[in-house]
RNA sequence: GCUGAAGUGGUGGAAUUGGUAGACACGUUGGACUUAAAAUCCAAUGGCCAGAAAUGGCCGUGCGGGUUCAAGUCCCGCCUUCAGUACCA
């Protein structure tokens, strides 16, 4: 008797992972006859909370077109990272001491593991770990060349510094059109070449494509470092949710503003989802317009402002600087000086996110200066507004009340004139926005223009006169570098006489140095401040002790290290030629693989790392390092996996009321009577979460105020639970909401859910003396992001181990479109595990379920099924429709098992065209096929059209445009005889009711339509 | 406010150029097998109405219009949800 053969996927998958890793299928070669193709995933960041479901989504997508492109015959590279430099292991390192190095280490081991349960095909010969020296290694090179570069906007493209000196050696810098700080002053080359080597260093730093400024930064008091824009997150910052402020600091930039126009152009030629290019050309912000130049009256001064409505000049009414305008201390008359420092002072002193909040209001004060209109030389009020922002344009503006609302509203609240200038148009109560047609008035030379012809015409008066000229504005801002952070890459940088000097790059990398603990310095600096060993010796090139700092040939190490996305904005490269030792990645490497032809990830990273890449990309082509300009050809976003949460919801609850804002001291007094303090928002998700993980309540909130409106007691409800079986720690509160694993939320357990919630009533309500006692309580579920402190997590290796890595890969897949965001149900996943079940008998076809095929001929009905599933899964795969194509394996074997087909003849190429979905259950009924080898590397089967031709369709026929019945016929019939056999059927005439049909349309193949 | 995406059964979702709306799956209901349960298999399943049944009718893709022989799909005007962005001169 024939052996039993059940489907026993955990032994099946362990066996081809094996295989797998033993035999390095998944290689990819430098050098090949195939064509290449380049499969890329976002890397992770390795946390400490591991992988959840939502993780793989993408990785399972990617890992599907890697293996179809196999089979098609493409050396594909398919390669997996880690971006694991990064804030959570610092944080968990300053908490415990332990070595962010090591945590890493092991968070990396694990991902690895969970990773590799999963089944996916990445060449691991090729990891890359941004934390790893012999990785950020290159990243300092790369910062090394963008220090070494400058930015040619007649060539418009990157040049080296060596160049640009001798530009100025010969010319000065009158003649250089480059992207460079505003305040470089003109030389001749004569001043040049007699400038102190201080001063000419001094110069160059302000040309450089990186750069040391002092800048207006988002600095994060609670992390203690600064932030980038895309970091922040509604004015907090985006991990933890901390507050920010702005604060002047010096720090390194990267002058990406100098790309704005390629990155803005760049984007018509690569292949990315609509929402995600237009958020990128929001984020660059090109207006165009006019820069426009007023003195100030009895001063030696001019403010610059930028406009796009040049067209608008003689309905300037006054002029608004920002509070922070570098102007403003000094044309402020004396009557003025005291309101206006009390306004600077007043704005200086709100966040960014309540001047945010709070754009209704109007504010400004008047300086009490004129400027001078450049045509008919009036005098203009500058006023200075905090509506006017000082990281903007110029930070000034040209005000024009009659068309522009802000100014409108401005001007009426400080009862400022509103020129009228614009015909037949009432702006009494709001400002004229519409732009086209209207004809100017009261406006000299522009008179009776419309829009597009004032401009330009205002444009050529303000150039003649000296007063003005075209411009192009962009919002994007250079991007701030530096961090003052432990984790992270440190600056291959020294300092001579305060001023930046590269070490030599063949003494790359320098690595990160031994810190006794990762928080800032006493005073105030980054934790490399607090390493011995962290001065450069210029003369040895290597790292000594601070103690030997001489300032003659040993020098202090920069303190700061680099931000996130420094590691991720070049890592595709790295991955094309990993060991390299010389080179980023060799030649033949790079000139092989290009770039990415398919990326994927998720849409949150569109306005950072995204916009990072393309920059350091094309940087690194412009100095001759990459052929490529552009990094990703394709892009696909996939949508985030959500994570189903129950909620318990206290309905029409009062409230234990505290102060608004407490200090700690305040909640210190407040333990004492209570165990735990919880709100609505942060500070209820950061408390309970460390209370339940054995932390104190003081630790968790050190230093932060938080409102607080809600308060119970946490440990009378842990109590409650012990015993039932209920794990308490699961349930998670907020001010209105208890929060609840949802597999607790079952017939099972309602009952203890029941007798908790009356006894919370009883108990704690009483206890704690809200002010409405009458509380009642309703269970909901509501879908929210998946997440670890949201009790809604579900692990990927439950999954595989309850039901196989192949199921969970077809699942996720199944679930919906790849881009769309969708709710993880776990309750259909028994659909497609019985589908693979099912899929495993039709091989299993022999007494006792044996394994069982023929080497027959298949019949006409099971070869039509083949084929029209090997059409629509490579149309599938091609458009990314994985979901469809999940289905459509459902629709195939069900056909084959009500056609009983056991044929070689389909089953071979079956299990060809479900590999790279399931590739485990493919590989071992290959192998049950009878071949050697892996299954990856063999050729996908090959479309006939012949099987699918049919003789005849089964026409819907309608009327009116309603589909009536259906009638079989010939496809090779005409159209009159399609016709007459349709109106002489019986039903025809019955729909008819003995009326004449106006009209039959007959579309051959498609339908019938009776008009009648 | 601006920009973008999306609204289809109880649920996730199909419907590639306008051509049989609801594929495939979950769930539910009924049945078979079983002492029972699990597993498996079979059948039904958008709503309403008529009929014992076969079957037939009406309504139906967020709302209101329109184009067309024919609209989930195209056009116009709304509503709602989600995401990004926000005093950008």
């Amino acid at each position: 008797m024939a052996p039993m053969s059940k489907y026993e996927f955990n032994s099946i998958e362990k066996k081809w992972q094996q295989y797998w890793a033993e035999h390095n299928t998944f290689a990819a070669q430098n050098e090949s006859d195939k064509p290449k193709y380049y499969v890329l995933d976002m890397f992770p960041y390795p946390s400490g909370a591991g992988l959840h479901v939502g993780h793989p989504l993408g990785y399972i997508a990617s890992d599907i077109y890697a293996r179809y492109k196999r089979h098609k015959g493409f050396n594909v590279l398919h390669p997996m990272g880690y971006d694991s430099f990064g804030l959570p292991a610092e944080q968990y390192a300053i908490q415990t001491g332990q070595h962010p190095r090591k945590t890493t280490k092991e968070n990396i081991a694990r991902y690895r593991q969970q990773l590799d349960t999963i089944g996916f095909s990445f060449d691991w010969n090729r990891e890359v770990r941004t934390s790893s020296p012999k990785y950020y290694r290159w990243t300092q090179w790369i910062f090394m060349q963008l220090f070494e570069s400058w930015y040619d906007y007649n060539a418009d493209k990157a040049r080296s510094i060596p160049e640009l000196i001798s530009i100025f050696s010969s010319e000065g810098n009158t003649s250089v059109n480059a992207a460079c700080d505003a305040e470089v002053s003109d030389f001749s080359s004569e001043e040049w070449n007699d400038f102190s080597e201080e001063k000419q260093q001094k110069i160059l730093l302000q040309y450089r494509l990186t750069y040391l400024a002092e800048t207006e930064v988002n600095w994060c008091p609670a992390l203690g470092t600064v932030l980038a824009n895309d970091e922040i997150v509604n004015g907090v910052s985006e991990r933890g949710g901390h507050p920010v402020v702005r604060k002047k600091m010096k720090q390194w930039s990267m002058r990406i503003t100098a790309y704005a126009q390629r990155l803005l152009d760049g984007l018509d030629k690569i292949d990315w989802p609509q929402p995600l290019k237009d958020s990128q050309t929001n984020w660059i912000g090109r207006s165009e317009g006019a820069s426009i130049t007023f003195d100030v009256k009895d001063h030696d001064a001019t403010i610059e402002v930028f406009t796009t409505r040049p067209d608008t000049i003689f309905g300037v009414s006054f002029m608004t600087l920002a509070p922070e305008h570098p102007l403003v201390s000094k044309i402020t008359t004396e009557a003025q000086k005291e309101k206006i420092e009390a306004y600077v002072e007043a704005t200086a002193k709100r966040s960014e996110r309540e001047r945010m909040a709070d754009v209704k209001t109007i504010s400004g004060e008047f300086t009490g200066a004129y400027a001078e209109h450049p045509f008919t030389k009036e005098p203009i009020p500058i006023w200075i507004g905090d509506y006017v922002l000082a990281s903007y344009g110029t930070g000034a503006v040209m005000a024009v009340p009659a068309g522009d609302q802000r100014d409108h509203d401005f001007a009426r609240h400080f009862d400022i004139p509103i020129p009228d200038i614009f015909e037949g148009v009432d702006i009494s109560e709001e400002a004229y926005a519409e732009k086209d047609s209207t004809p100017l008035m009261n406006s000299d030379f522009l008179d009776g223009l419309s829009y597009n012809e004032a401009v330009n015409k205002a444009i050529e008066a303000l150039e003649q006169q000296g007063a003005g000229k075209g411009k192009i504005n962009y919002r994007l801002r250079d991007a701030v570098f530096s961090r003052q952070r432990y984790w992270g890459e440190p600056f291959p940088v020294f300092y001579k006489n305060g001023l930046p000097q590269l070490i030599d790059a063949k003494h790359l990398p320098l690595t990160l140095p031994e810190v006794s603990a990762y928080l800032p310095t006493e005073d105030g600096q980054p934790p490399l401040g607090r390493a011995d060993k962290w001065a450069w010796d210029s003369e040895k090139n290597e790292v000594v002790e601070n103690n030997k700092i001489d300032d003659e040939t040993v020098f202090p190490l920069e303190l700061n290290t680099m931000p996130g996305w420094a590691g991720s904005s070049c890592y595709l490269f790295r991955y094309m030629d990993p060991n390299n030792e010389e080179q980023l990645a060799g030649e033949e490497a790079l000139q092989y693989w290009q770039n990415v032809d398919l990326y994927l990830g998720g849409s949150e990273h569109a306005t950072g790392h995204l916009l990072y890449s393309r920059f350091w990309t094309k940087f690194l082509h412009d100095r001759g390092v990459l052929q490529v300009d552009e990094p990703f050809k394709k892009l696909i976003n996939q949508g985030m996996i959500l994570g189903d949460s129950a909620f318990l919801h206290r309905i029409n609850a009062g409230y234990y009321q505290l102060e608004d804002e407490v200090s700690i001291q305040d909640l210190n007094d407040f333990f004492e009577n209570f165990d735990a303090v919880f709100d609505s928002t942060l500070l209820g998700r950061i408390v309970s979460w460390n209370l339940l993980e054995g932390k104190k309540v003081e630790d968790a909130i050190a230093g932060e105020k938080y409102k607080l409106t809600d308060v119970f007691e946490l440990k009378k409800v842990v109590d409650f639970f012990e015993g039932t079986g209920f794990d308490a720690r699961r349930v998670y509160f907020t001010t209105s909401k208890i929060h609840v694993p949802v597999q607790y939320v079952d017939a099972k357990n309602s009952l203890i859910m029941k007798d908790f919630i009356s006894w919370y009533q009883d108990e704690l309500i009483n206890d704690i003396r809200f002010e409405n006692g009458n509380s009642s309580y309703d269970v909901s579920r509501e879908v929210e992001k998946m997440s670890k402190s949201k009790y809604n997590v579900v692990n990927p290796d439950d999954i595989c181990e309850q039901y196989g890595a192949d199921t969970l890969r077809m699942y996720e897949m199944f679930l919906g479109p790849i881009e769309q965001a969708k709710p993880w149900n776990t309750a259909g996943i028994t659909g497609v595990h019985s589908f693979l079940k099912k899929l495993w008998k039709l091989y299993h076809g022999g007494e006792n379920g044996s394994f069982q095929v023929s080497d027959d001929a298949a019949d006409k009905e099971s070869l039509k099924t083949l084929h029209k599933t090997i059409k629509k899964v490579e149309e599938d795969i091609e458009n990314f429709s994985f979901n469809t194509s999940v289905s459509t394996f459902m629709i195939a074997v069900n056909e084959l098992s009500a056609q009983n087909c056991n044929q070689r003849e389909i089953l071979e190429p079956l299990a060809i065209l479900i590999s790279p979905y399931a590739p485990h259950i493919a590989e071992e009924l290959w192998e049950k096929l009878g071949h050697n080898g892996s299954i990856s590397k063999v050729a996908f089967p090959k479309f006939e059209e012949n099987h699918l031709v049919e003789s005849s369709k089964e026409y819907p026929i309608s009327f009116n445009g309603k589909m009536r019945f259906t009638m079989e016929l010939p496809l090779d019939m005409s159209k009159d005889d399609i016709e007459a056999a349709v109106m002489t059927h019986e039903k025809t005439e019955q729909y008819l009711e003995g009326r004449t049909p106006k009209r039959v349309i007959v579309v051959p193949g498609k339908i019938v339509n009776i008009v009648g």
